[in-house]
RNA sequence: GACCCCAUCGUCUAGUCAGGUCUAGGACAUCAGGUUUUCAUCCUGGGAACAGGGGUUCGAAUCCCCUUGGGGUCGCCA
């Protein structure tokens, strides 16, 4: 039987890490035994789905190069036998074994309202007990039922969890789990809303879509004997469970897609903030429902938004943020495969197609792991610095058009393409040069020199100081008659010899802080060729004009 | 709290299933030098771990048990 495996993440938002690792195994796993991949959207929380955000999910998983050959159809992938892909378009196939449940004695309907189980279970805590439904719905007779159904009562159904044998699952990843009977309660598969619960429609779409092996987070070990009820109550077959080890946060909490959400309410609540700020969107009531329910998300663009307002980093936890942040997909993949997964040996840089040729299930590491965002930074520098240089070129221009259109506005193909080459060697990621050289963009009479120690030592400190090698050397640049960075380098080193002893340091740096602002730039002559010289003697005279006051205001 | 899962350098891991070749290997981080026109690179070198206790065995990082520690789940979320 050819291997199946599938990747269904609910629709709340963007693929967080932990889920695109599962995908990244799902992948491996399916093509490495020229399997199929599905995917499959949960989005039977009418609550929390929305459209916006499983085109998100479908987005990163082809960002990172993770195909799916059955799934929802996007951009040439998905379709396939087996859906539709999407649970709520699936209501009547639940329906149809729920029946059969019912029919058979495996299932009930019970009539509790969420308000009374939440009393129950706060009685249970406070008694210290662990809470179980107490079936109090099997006591009713059938007429009872019959005629609450019928008057239109709302209803949960229930699976009946057998008590007599113990529940045992065999997992690839950590061997035989097993659970005592009377562990687990009558598990609810078909909510007050019609909607089946996770369960039934896992179950249920695993085997109707042939799917073979589950490989999922370890947050899910504790839903796979309730599953194996269901399949033999169904008579469906048992899939080959996998569950990968979570990953933490380097404090060693769970990495979570809730994490964003968890970091704004701290940060409100610890300023004191109690309505809404202006600018952030947020209706008054959504903003009171938000803060009181901890498993509340907001929506991207609204974090974002407040999380500027508030003044705050949000922390990296999704394939986006980190597309954002300028890294490299493979990159990505192959920190992700390595966190859970070892090919063996000392091998620890490689590519997709690489995973696809050694990806087991075997080597899958049972322990947690922290996500070390060094690490991952190193990684994608090595690739970087790995690249030849014409796709460096293209790959950031990509990433400028995405993120930071301003940078190909604001120059030539040309002078981009020196900008992105003299870059390339000092970059971790696609984010650093445009951070470190936003002032390229800038108009010249934006760029300011704030006194800074850096600053203060380039032009005001020695004897003669920086401002002394700049008024000399503009003229020299004046004059020059071509604008190469060869033709820079020749009159500059030419000058540090006569002028500098030899040190083109003392002159190089008074220039970069007066074309820049800072003193961080790339080589000095690709700074100079990517400005033009209009720009490059513009910004030294207006840096001279500062002259005195920056000197009052050092001493 | 109940149930379940896990345990090698600061971090990710190799080695564990088939006990000896392990005075435990690699990578990231870190520290000390060096190269460099700034930043970033790059080069050389150093320190750094088998959670604890019992067994089994000629021999245990490797097998068993207990303790401790960490984590997950306990929703009409998935």
């Amino acid at each position: 039987m050819s291997v199946r495996t599938r990747f269904a993440p609910s629709p709340s938002g963007h693929l967080h890490v932990g889920g695109a690792r599962s995908a990244l195994f799902c992948w491996a796993y399916a093509a490495n035994h020229d399997g199929t991949l599905l995917l499959r959207i949960e989005d039977t929380d009418q609550k929390r789905s929305s459209d916006a955000a499983s085109r998100g999910f479908l987005e990163d998983l082809a960002w990172l190069g993770l195909d799916w050959d059955e799934g929802p159809q996007w951009h040439g992938r998905g379709g396939g036998d087996t859906g539709p892909y999407e649970q709520s378009n699936r209501l009547d196939i639940y329906e149809k074994y729920l029946a059969q449940l019912i029919d058979s004695g495996h299932a009930y309907r019970a009539f509790e309202t969420p308000e009374e189980l939440a009393e129950a279970r706060r009685a249970a805590r406070q008694e210290k007990r662990a809470y179980r439904y107490d079936r109090a719905a099997l006591d009713l007779d059938p007429d009872t039922v019959a005629a609450w159904v019928a008057q239109g009562r709302p209803f949960v159904v229930r699976f009946k969890v057998p008590g007599d044998a113990p529940i045992v699952i065999q997992d690839a990843v950590l061997g035989e789990v097993r659970v005592e009977p009377g562990e687990l309660e009558d598990f609810i598969i078909r909510k007050a809303d019609g909607f089946p619960t996770y369960h039934l429609a896992v179950v249920v779409d695993d085997q109707l879509m042939g799917v073979t092996h589950v490989i999922r987070g370890q947050e899910h070990l504790a839903n796979s004997p309730k599953h194996a009820l269901l399949q033999d109550a169904l008579g469906f077959d048992r899939p080959i469970w996998a569950h990968v080890s979570l990953i933490f946060n380097p404090d060693g909490s769970k990495m979570s897609k809730r994490d964003k959400d968890k970091a704004l309410r701290a940060e409100v609540r610890s300023k004191g903030i109690e309505n809404p700020p202006e600018g952030a969107g947020i209706e008054a009531d959504r903003w009171q429902a938000w803060l009181g329910d901890k498993t509340m998300q907001l929506e991207t663009e609204e974090a974002t938004r407040l999380a500027g307002l508030l003044g705050i980093q949000l922390p990296a936890i999704n394939v986006d943020d980190f597309r954002r942040s300028g890294y490299l997909p493979e990159v990505l993949l192959n920190y992700l495969a390595l966190l859970g997964w070892s090919p063996g040996g000392d091998r620890e840089q490689f590519d997709l197609a690489f995973i696809r040729e050694n990806f087991s299930l075997d080597r899958i590491v049972k322990s947690p792991a922290k996500f070390d965002r060094a690490k991952l930074l190193a990684f994608n520098l090595d690739a970087i610095q790995a690249m030849d240089d014409d796709q460096f070129v293209v790959r950031l221009q990509a990433f400028c058009q995405d993120f930071e259109p301003a940078f190909l506005e604001a120059m030539t193909t040309h002078q981009f393409k020196v900008f992105a080459l003299a870059n390339k060697a000092r970059s971790k990621t696609f984010l650093d040069p445009i951070e470190s050289g936003r002032f390229f963009v800038q108009g010249d009479d934006e760029i300011e020199w704030p006194l800074t120690k850096p600053l203060r030592k380039a032009l005001c400190k020695g004897e003669p100081c920086g401002f002394d090698r700049l008024t000399a050397v503009r003229d020299i640049l004046a004059e020059a008659d071509s604008w190469t960075p060869e033709h820079l380098e020749t009159i500059l080193t030419t000058w540090a010899e006569t002028h500098c002893e030899g040190n083109l340091g003392k002159v190089a740096q008074p220039i970069r802080v007066a074309v820049s602002g800072g003193s961080v730039s790339p080589p000095i002559f690709d700074t100079l060729e990517i400005l033009g010289k209009d720009a490059t003697l513009t910004r030294i005279d207006r840096c001279l004009s500062q002259r005195e006051s920056m000197q009052e205001s050092s001493t």
